[in-house]
DNA sequence: ACCTGAACACCGTTCAAGT
DNA sequence: ACCTGAACACCGTTCAAGT
C-alpha cells in the first residue's frame, strides 16, 4: 500500500499500472488479486488512504459551523496535494461509489453545527466536495504541466491567470467562502448579519 | 464525429476506444491518426461539440446577473446530461488544457452583467464550473449505476437520498445558488439586499 | 490527401498449478 | 494462505507503403 503510494508519487496516476505495481513489489501482477478483486478497488483503498492523512484541524471552543467547515476544506486540500494526482484519484473512486466517504462526512460533521435542515448540511456537503475536487484536481493538472513545461510560450501564463491578485490557495478559499456565505442564508435562525467564515 | 458522439452514447466512455471507433467507421485505427494527433485531441473534440450543443437560453430584458447565471448552468447542464458520461468527457479534457473553453466564457459573461472586480467573475465563472462538472458526473454516474442494477439492495437509495426532498435538477439549482448568493456579496454597488437568482 | 498493414510495447484479468 | 506461469483478449501509437 505504501508502495502503491510511492508510485503515485513518482509516476503518476496513469502509470500506477497493476503490472508497474506488482514489479515493485517484487511480485508477479496475477499476485494482487488475491489481495485486491480489481484494480478500481486497489484504487480506493489509496483514495483512502490519502484522505486518512488529512489533519484534523484543533477543535477550538469559539468555532462557528463555517469556520471548522473551511478548515476541514482546508485540510482536505492538503491531503489531496500531498501525492500527485490526489485529486483526480480521489474524485474517480469517489465517481465510482467506492471507498468510504470520510471526506463527505467530515464535511457534514461541521456544517452540523450550524442549525440548518438536514438536507442543506447534506447538499453543502456535497457542493463542497465537488468544488474541492475540481478545484483541486486542476491546481494539480497545473502544476504537472507547468513542471514538464508542456505549456508553450505565451499560453503558460495567461493574461487573466496572471491578473489575479491571489494564490491557489487563496483562490480556494475564496470559492469554499462563496459556497458558505449561500449556506449562511440557510440557517434556521433569523440571523442578524451574515457569519464570515475566518 | 457524429459516430463517436453515437459510440460515446451506447458504450460509455471507457469503451470508447480508437480500434473501435475505427471499427465503426469501417477504417483501421491508424486512419485516425491522420485527423488528430491523439486520442486525447479526438476526445476533446467531442467534447467541445457536447457543449455547442448547449441550448443558448433566450436573452429577456430584465435579467439579472444571477439569473443569466443559473440559465447558463443549466443550459450547460443539460448539454452534458444529453450524452452518456458527458461530463466526464468534459471534465477530464477541460482538465487536460485541450478543448476551447466556451463552458466558462458563457458563465463569465453571465457574471459580467454584474458588478464586480474582474477577478470575482473568474474565480466565481470557475467556481461554477467546477461544482456543475462534479454534480453532473455524480449524476451521470448514479444513472448508469442505478440502470445496471449494479448497487445492490440497501445500498440502493441510502437513507439520506430517500430524505432529500428534490430531484437532482432542484439539487443542482441548490448548489448553483449557494454561489451565486455568496458572489452577491461582493458586488461593487451596496446592494440592499441579496439578489434573488431565480 | 487519405488510408492500409503490420508491427511495437504495452494493458487488466483469469486460472490452473504450485508451496 | 499466498503466489507463480502462462495465457486471453485487448489497448494506443508509429510508420512504411500504397492509391
Amino acid at each position: 500500500m505504501a508502495v502503491a503510494l510511492r508510485l503515485l508519487d513518482e509516476t503518476g496516476l496513469a502509470d500506477v499500472t497493476m503490472r508497474r505495481l506488482a514489479g515493485a513489489l517484487d511480485v508477479q501482477p496475477s499476485a494482487l488479486y488475491w489481495h485486491f478483486t480489481d484494480k478500481q478497488t486497489l484504487l480506493a483503498a489509496v483514495s483512502d488512504r490519502i484522505l486518512d492523512r488529512a489533519p484534523v484541524p484543533p477543535e477550538r471552543e469559539g468555532d462557528t459551523w463555517a469556520g471548522r467547515a473551511l478548515a476541514a476544506a482546508r485540510a482536505l486540500r492538503e491531503a489531496l496535494l500531498a501525492y500527485r494526482d490526489g485529486a483526480e484519484l480521489v474524485a474517480s473512486s469517489l465517481a465510482l461509489g467506492l471507498g468510504g466517504n470520510a471526506a463527505r462526512e467530515r464535511l457534514r460533521a461541521a456544517l452540523g453545527l450550524g442549525d440548518f435542515d438536514a438536507y442543506i448540511v447534506d447538499a453543502g456537503a456535497d457542493a463542497i466536495l465537488q468544488f474541492l475536487l475540481g478545484h483541486v484536481a486542476h491546481e494539480q493538472q497545473r502544476m504537472q504541466a507547468d513542471s514538464l513545461g508542456v505549456i508553450a510560450a505565451a499560453h503558460a501564463v495567461r493574461a487573466e491567470d496572471a491578473a489575479q491578485p491571489f494564490g491557489q490557495a487563496a483562490a480556494f478559499d475564496f470559492g469554499v467562502n462563496l459556497l458558505l456565505d449561500g449556506l449562511a442564508k440557510h440557517v434556521r435562525t433569523p440571523s442578524p448579519a451574515a457569519p464570515l467564515a475566518v
